[in-house]
RNA sequence: GGGCGAAUAGCUCAGCGGAAGAGCGUCGCCCUUACAAGGCGGUGGCCGCAGGUUCGAACCCUGCUUCGCCCA
């Protein structure tokens, strides 16, 4: 191997594609339901196949994918499904807008069959991208298992939990207000209506009584939907209309005569306190209509037109423009009392944008009440199963939701998604069945007509944890993967996901679908704004990956029809495009900044940074492989192995050794807890400040080749050891970094020296465990040390600019009577300080002798520097520092004399802590006196 | 209106009862043969405000202020 010729740069565009290939030919990713080893499984949230991969999905797949390899890597039998969700109203929102715009048509021009058509068309290319990015990602999914939500078994699955509920009757057919959208002419969930305010007016509207030539006068913000009224209502204590209660009134423009009612709801304070009831199209209004008996008086049609009974003037007419006539007409007739600019709660779909019409309307229910009984008993942990979320504050959110719940509308005026099976006879009989049936169970005609409608795609979703492992048979999948062990998705999909996942899981399967849910914070932009195609500030994974110029962002945002206002932020945002960071750099990066906090504010800058980490640890490696020339793995591997051979390396040998223990310990425990970002911290703080910054330095010494190692045996030997430990960190180190970093570690382990009976591939290794016999407190204390008087020469060399080219002389003056133990410690790795430091050094005790012209550091209270400058020091800044040195000392001894002086202190807190602070008192005013003395002989006051 | 949360270094955040931390930024010095995507060193904080509990509070409790988010 030519080592030598890796480049300085590491270059993810080359080493990439190769591993992935590697990885996916060999099977790797798959995992076998019929293997006897413990199942670990987790179902990919699948994305929507109106998409491409986003950054969301970017950090809360390579979550999974770390777990998944790290698992793996432990010896589970670790299953990732994937799939990709049809995600109905979204594929025609997106299929109508471009029909729309190429053809100037609608659905219903296209039909059903044509339409259907163009969307699977339009799922086989998005799919496929989407499957593209995630594999590039390095995500390891279970790619022969992979599904779609509208495939044939899923199809089934929906088929016979839609029957199984319907023959509980838990599902139900019933005319019920729900949010219609005019746009889309579907029904669409509580969930997906945003109430937003909008600049709009108030109207004050006079209603004249039948009789005795008196008047009510109403406020409304929807004067168009008078002409559905069947009621004014009042507040029952309203002392302004107690003589009105009960009295008619004469509707403008409709001539009908409607009555005053008095109900709980109406605010007195809102408007005039009276208010005009429609209960046809809108949720309080039919509230108080049930109440009171009123009529219900439907004038608006599916496409947001006014219908008759309404006046003929209006019929036909948008509700916008039927809004304005009627404002008007009032007028023009002496109704209209006033009018004031107002902040009206405007519904609107997330889909399409279109403002909500409440109608009323035969649909499909399912009464999610008994089902939730048993969603909320999982996770409060009464139940048999038990579900729990991590971070936990999310449980409080899922458990009052849940508590709450109310029936779900489950059809949809759409035709993308699956078809209820509920076929309609003339006779008005509603047949429901897992295939077409031959007739009618009422009457027994013969000519059925299916439902037109489709299921909310959170049906199929509520099932996608068990109809993926083949439910409803019982198959070997099912009974090995399932329960899954986590469900990782964004807070924001709790109620969509989550919540229908609980339920459907435990009504059909009897068991949680996932023993954790765990929720990943929201990626934002460095501003903390959400991250939209609108506002110009999206950051796509894969151009992160491989690099994305601003001609190519805008290029792909004009084809996107963005805004100009967001190309003009898109140029501000990423003036200079984005540089090429690689997958594991964004991995790393989405790991570590994944703290419990709700948001990730990701930055290309941030990235940038863990790209340097990659760098760093490709150097590394490059630094150990070119040096690791007659190293022999399995020499030091038996050498290892043994606590002789263990006892025979040198102290900064077992200190790396040690170290690595603890990083290995801590990244074990933060996986196990979901603390991405800990673990990523514990190898990043690893790697770059004690393998790097440390390790390879004092390693340095032994590894360069030189005439006297062929004469001096004991140097020969102690390379190997340096060799050894060096592959040895380097190569485990890969093993913890791989679920992070799957690509560079894998490449570096192939590179790497190692013992032939390992697996082909890092992926497939054991992931490393902490080992007792690794851990050196000695070793550890011991380096402290050196690495404390190193790093005081560093600083007082810097303070006087001192080149590095330029080993300095340097007194290190010990107090044995405070530190016992330096001295010899001191002396025995002098050569280390030495080094490090780049200094000469003298050993000797303290004193109060300083020569002339010299600058001086303390490490604790024991240890002096003594770093004589003759001419180059300046005294004036030299006392200055001192001076801000025992400022910092006294503040301390002062706060320590307080608290030791205080005898309810040194009474009732722990020995150990009294202790503790009486000894850092000491160590203090020791430090004061060296600071004192040092000042004193510095002279030139 | 109901609920959930957050205020700590210039920025983004960690810490959640016993000496204020990280990353980035910033300021010096250095192209020292692994790495300038680098090295060495420095600067920087009434831990939102006011009370309380405690020997001891960034941390626990109460109130306030300001900002988020979710639900109606």
């Amino acid at each position: 191997m030519t080592t030598s010729a890796l480049p300085k740069q590491y270059d993810p565009s080359e080493v990439e594609p190769r591993w992935l290939r590697f990885w996916m030919e060999n099977g790797y990713y798959h995992a076998d339901e019929s293997s006897p080893t413990v199942p670990y499984a987790i179902t990919l949230p699948p994305p929507n196949v109106t998409g491409s991969l986003h950054i969301g999905h970017a950090l809360g797949s390579t979550m999974q994918d770390i777990l998944i390899r790290w698992k793996r890597m432990q010896g589970f039998n670790a299953m990732w499904m994937p799939g990709i969700d049809h995600a109905s109203i979204a594929v025609h929102v997106l299929l109508e807008r471009d029909l729309k715009r190429r053809e100037n048509k609608t659905r219903f021009d296209l039909g059903r069959e044509e339409f259907l058509r163009r969307a699977w068309a339009w799922k086989e290319k998005s799919g496929n991208r989407i499957g593209e990015q995630e594999k590039l990602m390095g995500f390891s999914l279970d790619w022969p298992r992979e599904r779609f939500t509208m495939d044939d078994k899923s199809n089934r699955a929906v088929l016979e939990a839609f029957v199984r509920l319907h023959e509980e009757g838990l599902i139900f057919r019933a005319k019920r207000m729900i949010n219609w959208d005019p746009a889309s002419e579907t029904v669409v969930s509580d969930l997906e209506v945003d109430t937003v305010e909008e600049n709009g007016w108030l109207w004050s509207i006079r209603y004249p009584l039948v009789e005795g030539g008196g008047e009510i006068v109403v406020a409304t913000t929807r004067p168009e939907t008078m002409l559905g009224d069947t009621a004014v209502a009042v507040h029952p204590d309203d002392e302004r209309y107690q003589a009105l209660i009960g009295k008619e009134v004469e509707l403008p423009l409709t001539g009908r005569r409607i009555p005053i009612v008095a109900d709980g709801w109406v605010d007195p304070a809102f408007g005039t306190g009276a208010v005009k009831v429609t209960p046809a199209h809108d949720p309080n209004d039919y509230e108080i209509g049930q109440r009171h008996g009123l009529p219900i008086l439907e004038i608006l049609d599916k496409r947001g037109h006014v219908k008759a009974p309404a006046p003929e003037k209006y019929v036909g007419m948008f509700v916008e423009k039927a809004r304005k006539h009627v404002v008007a007409d009032l007028e023009a007739a002496g109704f209209l009392v006033g009018t004031k600019e107002y902040k009206v709660p405007r519904n609107r779909s997330q889909r399409s944008g279109a403002v909500i019409e409440p109608m009323l309307m035969d649909q499909w229910w399912l009464r999610a009440a008994p089902l939730a009984e048993k969603a909320i008993a999982a996770v409060e942990g009464t139940g048999p199963n038990k579900t729990r979320f991590v971070p936990e504050l999310w449980t409080k959110t899922y458990l009052h939701w849940m508590t709450n719940i109310r029936d779900w509308c489950i059809s949809r005026q759409l035709w993308w998604g699956h078809r209820i099976p509920a076929w309609h006879c003339a006779c008005g009989h509603i047949t429901v069945a897992r295939a077409e049936p031959p007739a009618c169970a009422a009457c027994g005609v013969s000519e059925l007509v299916q439902d037109n409608d489709v299921l909310d795609t959170w049906f199929s979703s509520g099932l996608w944890p068990f109809s993926t492992l083949g439910w409803p048979d019982k198959t070997r999948e099912l009974s090995t993967f399932y329960p899954n062990n986590v469900l990782v998705t964004g807070p924001d999909i709790i109620f969509f996901w989550v919540a229908r996942m609980m339920m459907m899981g435990l009504h059909f399967t009897g068991k949680v679908p996932f023993r954790t849910v765990y929720l990943t914070s929201i990626v934002t932009d460095e501003n903390g704004e959400k991250m939209s195609k609108m506002k110009g500030n999206v950051i796509d994974p894969l151009d992160v990956v491989y690099g994305a110029t601003l001609e190519h962002l805008l290029k792909r945002a004009d084809a996107d029809n963005v805004p100009d206002q967001a190309q003009r932020a898109i140029k501000k945002n990423f003036a200079k495009g984005i540089p090429a960071m690689g997958a594991d750099a964004l991995r790393f990066a989405l790991a570590a900044l994944n703290t419990s906090g709700r948001y990730i504010r990701l930055s290309i800058d941030r990235v940038e940074g863990y790209r340097n980490f990659i760098n760093k640890l490709w150097n590394a490696s490059r630094f150990a492989l070119m040096n690791l020339d007659g190293y022999d793995p399995e020499r030091f591997e038996t050498q290892l192995a043994s606590p002789q051979g263990r006892a025979a390396l040198a102290m900064p040998e077992r200190w790396i050794l040690s170290r690595l223990q603890a990083a290995t310990a801590e990244v074990d425990n933060a996986l196990e807890s979901f603390r991405f970002s800990d673990a990523a911290n514990a190898i990043y703080q690893f790697v770059w400040y004690e393998l790097c910054d440390w390790y390879i330095e004092v390693a340095k010494a032994h590894l360069y080749t030189g005439p006297e190692l062929e004469q001096d045996h004991a140097k020969a030997v102690h390379r190997h050891v340096v060799q050894g430990v060096l592959a040895t960190a380097l190569e485990t180190t890969m093993r913890l970094l791989h679920p992070f970093a799957p690509y560079v570690t894998e490449e570096i382990w192939q590179k790497l020296p190692k013992p032939p009976q390992l697996p082909s591939s890092l992926m497939i290794t054991i992931f490393p465990r902490s080992d007792a016999a690794f851990v050196d407190a000695t070793a550890e204390s011991e380096m402290q040390l050196v690495k404390d008087v190193a790093v005081a020469c560093r600083m007082l060399r810097a303070t006087y600019n001192v080149p590095t080219s330029q080993a300095i002389a340097v007194e290190l003056r010990i107090s044995s009577s405070v530190d016992p133990t330096a001295r010899e410690r001191l002396e025995r790795h002098r050569a280390i300080v030495e080094r490090a430091a780049r200094i000469t050094a003298t050993i000797s005790e303290a004193s109060a002798e300083y020569p002339e012209g010299a600058a001086k550091a303390l490490v604790g209270a024991g240890i002096e520097i003594v770093m004589p400058l003759g001419g180059l020091i300046d005294v004036a800044a030299e006392r200055a520092r001192i001076g801000k040195d025992i400022g910092k000392v006294e503040k301390e001894i002062a706060a320590l004399e307080k608290k030791l002086g205080d005898a309810k202190f040194v009474e009732r807190a722990p020995e150990d802590v009294v202790a503790e602070q009486r000894q850092r008192l000491a160590d203090e005013q020791t430090r004061r006196q060296r600071l004192v003395d040092a000042l004193g002989t510095l002279g030139g006051a």
